[in-house]
DNA sequence: AAAATATCCATGTTATACCATATGTATAGG
DNA sequence: CCTATACATATGGTATAACATGGATATTTT
């Protein structure tokens, strides 16, 4: 299992810990770093969720960029600079730091929200918005999945 | 674990002794040399951070410039030229050189910026303005991280 | 000898690894 | 078909270790 899927709602201590469904765990649990990688969306009220791999691999795709190149600077500093990794404690848990938890609204319940490769985390209250607002410009915009891109191998895993 | 993720803020002392982040040292520590090699900034009143590996692949895309030519040899003035060595003392230490202190504007705290496969350092002041610049500008210029470059193999798991 | 550099030690704070308990779900038995 | 039990997940609390930081001592350099 690769893929980030369905939603989960988990408590959020007064540490701010929380644990991160089972479900979601296996996804990563291939990787080298037991946790996953964490950063502020640009887009909404929420946290974005990916796996170490996935960095590694923006990582890489950065390397077309010039070294150097300002062009470079600005996606590395949104990218990498506000990301923070954070383990799993043995239980599935992580902790999530103040200034996130306020970036999302988060109260004393969070939302885990599987996008495919990446997920979101999301206050559950503002997310049943986000999801009729998603689910409104998929139907009128007759938003579409496009078909596999010419260089894509297509593996089904 | 070889990526410089998210931000951090340390105490410099009087002597310009900064404790790294261990994060950022665990990514180092594959290497041969305990450290990291910095320099100044050409974009920026910042310093920017590399493991010795990353001054070895640099020195290989050099390469493609001519050699002799003016151009390479200005880059490698300037990166290699300027570039000091500093090894960690055995609390995982360095001491910042004077002269990169006063080009980075520096006070008693430093900023260690992860950006990947380099970090920046900088005054926690002036990098929040620059942190907002550079989300400012992806936003603006609508920069995306490219495509799998041709040669990537674009593994994942 | 003086200054600069490196090594060592000691401490407070913070994070995280560990343990113990609850809740819910699936399974098996009556 | 309902109930009891076992398993897996989630949640709450505590102790330990890692980290950052300040200071002192030793070593080298000029």
């Amino acid at each position: 299992m690769a893929l980030f899927l369905s939603t989960f709602i988990n408590r959020i201590d007064k540490k701010g810990r929380v644990s991160v469904p089972a479900s979601f765990r296996a996804s990563v649990s291939a990787q080298a770093f037991n946790g996953v990688v964490l950063f502020r969306s640009h887009a909404h009220a929420c946290l974005e969720g990916v796996d170490y791999a996935t960095m590694e691999e923006l990582s890489g795709r950065l390397d077309a960029y010039d070294f150097l190149s300002s062009d470079q600077d600005d996606l590395a500093t949104s990218i990498f600079g506000e990301a923070v990794q954070l383990t799993f404690d043995g239980d599935g848990r992580i902790v999530l730091p103040a200034d996130l938890i306020a970036h999302a609204g988060l109260g004393d319940q969070v939302a885990f929200v599987g996008m495919g490769r990446k997920f979101q985390i999301w206050n559950p209250d503002h997310y049943k918005a986000r999801r009729d607002e998603a689910r409104q410009h998929v139907f009128e915009k007759g938003l579409t999945v496009p078909r596999r891109p010419d260089g894509d191998k297509g593996g089904r895993d």
